[in-house]
DNA sequence: CTCGACTATTCAGTGTTACTATGTACCAGT
DNA sequence: ACTGGTACATAGTAACACTGAATAGTCGAG
């Protein structure tokens, strides 16, 4: 990809991630191996993992650790009541965006 | 608005303005009250110029400089030639983006 | 049993972008 | 002169994703 999408990803990454975790738990590793297969060739793992530490911290989600069968302990991150506010907040405003772009690219005025 | 749409934009106004240019030449102060008047109600003005002088200083758009009956001359900007490829690039971008989103939307999985 | 491959997480340092908050300047009407 | 609207510019800050590397556990091949 290009750096195009890694600037429009800022803000929106957040929101994939979070609905995500609306479907069901799931761990770093995991996301970013999903993340990759669907196209996003070039999201660095340390994005993710960085981003999850940031939506816990905002209590977004609910985290436990489950061991593995093959490496270490895995960190499953799940939506909680207040993660689930905050991606209908992030489904509006993406709305409200798409809206705008739809407009632009038609008109184009 | 709020902090979502904040970041959000980061990567995506470019390419709303750059759009908004692809229409008509445009200046600075007119873009601004053209983003507020659609619903972008906090985006100060400092922003748009700053991604004005990214924009001309990448070579994307050409300016002229036009008196004004009411104020200092204005900076009006057009898209040139390399523009208008960067926002086709911006386009196919925001496709890729808006489809794996929808995607999750209704899928949420 | 050691080495490499895969799984899994973490962190320090960097660049880009938008915001806030000003400051400058020009003109018209009173 | 003064005020308000027009028009552009800039210094400093915060948020976010990237790069690149380090750490650690498990398993199969040699």
């Amino acid at each position: 990809m290009g750096k195009q999408v890694t600037e429009m990803l800022k803000g929106t990454l957040e929101g994939i991630v979070l609905a995500i975790l609306s479907g069901r738990p799931a761990y770093g590793y995991e996301i970013t191996a999903w993340l990759r297969d669907r196209g996003f060739t070039d999201i660095a793992e340390g994005t993710v993992y960085a981003l999850l530490i940031r939506i816990e911290q905002r209590g977004l989600v609910d985290v436990e650790k489950v061991p593995s069968q093959k490496g270490p302990p895995r960190k499953v991150y799940s939506l909680n009541a207040q993660g689930q506010e905050y991606l209908e907040e992030f489904w509006r405003t993406w709305s409200f965006l798409t809206e705008r772009l739809e407009q632009l690219r038609v008109g184009g005025r």
